[in-house]
DNA sequence: TGTAATCGTTCGCATAGCTAATTAGCATTG
DNA sequence: CAATGCTAATTAGCTATGCGAACGATTACA
């Protein structure tokens, strides 16, 4: 019988890992978006135009830093920022062609280390895997509700 | 039947899910260690004593931000460092008896959002979270073999 | 019309990581 | 035993990612 034999989540092992994942992704992140620009361009994209209010919502961060990723992405010409017609408080950000482009082929680049590695896991490892995608986008929507599937 | 049935795991669903678990992981940080504090120390109590080149390779950060950490926790007074008597070059860092203290309580802390979290969800997925917890760490060990269950 | 609230921004701060270059100590070898 | 070269740690400087506080502009409302 393998060390897990105890019903409950291992909380310490299971925070850590996600920190520790998390860097390792980062680390390997070589060209292409980093995570952040990643995760909101991916946003963006799905969630079609949004206000920087709204934006900031869903990816869970403040306002002061969705007016700096937005700026990084407009800069980078990934994104296009549209003065709300009716109301001068709101901009809308959407993704220009570019932006689509290079959104699908830095995800292809991302998405090369980690299936690298999971090729290298036993298929019961992988089946653990896929099982615990949806619990884990369930444990990140507990109090909230986004989710963009990049 | 649900939405994943799939054989392959969602590469680009996981990445983006560990990416946002540990964002939100830091956020709510507070009071206490840094998630890079916490790890580092426990992977110096659960090591013994560690050159800090040594901890560098198990941390998987490079040496300056090695030096960096250490810096800190030690002005925290959490580790203690000691110059090799044989070798003038090498350092190794101890966890002291406050730090040792301090890692406890502090992973009490952080276990606390995790554990409240995963409260609400299904046992269901309770079970697959528990399941994909060593999938996780044999994932991030592909390569390399750090560990340190804090 | 004047006061609230809202939206986005600017500013200053902290964490977390990197690479490149440097300093110090050790080892090796001619 | 001195030059050479390797290894350990540090310093310096950069980028990214996040926060809160304070602010200007705009809208909504009493």
């Amino acid at each position: 019988m393998g060390p897990s034999t105890k019903r409950r989540v291992d909380v310490a092992r299971l925070r850590l890992v996600i920190v520790r994942l998390a860097r390792r992704q980062r680390q390997q992140a070589g060209t292409g978006l980093t995570p952040s620009l990643q995760s909101a361009l991916a946003m963006i994209d799905v969630r079609g135009p949004l206000t920087l209010g709204a934006l900031a919502t869903v990816e869970q961060v403040s306002p002061p830093t969705t007016t700096r990723i937005v700026a990084k992405l407009e800069e980078m010409g990934l994104v296009s920022r549209t003065a709300d017609p009716t109301d001068g408080r709101v901009t809308r950000v959407a993704v220009t062609t570019e932006g689509r482009r290079q959104l699908v082929e830095s995800r292809e680049r991302r998405d090369e280390w980690l299936r690298d590695r999971l090729g290298e896991l036993s298929s019961d490892d992988l089946a653990a895997l896929d099982a615990a995608v949806e619990p884990l986008e369930r444990l990140l929507a507990v109090t909230d509700e986004p989710r963009a599937d990049a």
